[in-house]
DNA sequence: GCCAACGTTGGC
DNA sequence: GCCAACGTTGGC
């Protein structure tokens, strides 16, 4: 039997939001609230138990890549869309066909240093990243030689 | 805080 | 089905 190969992820947050020292604090979370079907598509479908996660914080100072988690587990539903207190409650999602759908998320460590998105971009490694293409897709798959090249960048 | 990119909504 | 208006994301 052949394991699948394994397959590498970015995944983004506002540090002020949720940042990688959260998820150190809490050693997995569910990545609720992504409503982009792309994003969503790559959950439900594509990610597998203990694939490698980048931890991308955004909208910072700088932005970069914080910290490593892995995949935790088989896609669910994503909860916020059923609850009508949640800002991401989807009036049009039920549990019968629920509409939006996440992975656990779990912490695995803090990187030595955030590697800078400026640094990301100046990396001859790293130019063709998806990162930079399509800068506002929340979940996004990783070419495992720069989940690696990252990975050195930090020290790690 | 500003604004460009871009995904979504809704009128027609 | 097109596309303008609108809302959100995220870099700077």
């Amino acid at each position: 039997v052949t394991k699948p190969p394994r397959q590498h992820w970015l995944v983004k947050s506002e540090a002020g939001d949720y940042s990688i020292d959260d998820l150190a604090r809490d050693g997995s979370t569910p990545w609720t609230g992504v409503r982009n079907h792309e994003a969503k598509n790559l959950m439900r479908d594509r990610m597998r138990s203990g694939d490698r996660v980048l931890f991308y914080h955004s909208n910072g100072s700088p932005s970069g890549v914080a910290g490593v988690a892995r995949v935790r587990a088989r896609p669910s539903p994503d909860p916020t869309q059923f609850d009508p207190a949640s800002p991401y409650f989807d009036p049009g999602a039920s549990q019968e066909s629920p509409r939006w759908w996440l992975v656990e998320i779990e912490f695995v460590r803090k990187l030595p240093r955030t590697v800078p998105l400026p640094e990301l971009r100046q990396e001859p490694e790293l130019s063709e990243m998806t990162l930079f293409r399509r800068s506002r897709l929340s979940v996004q798959p990783v070419g495992a030689a720069e989940f690696e090249r990252i990975l050195k960048m930090a020290g790690a």
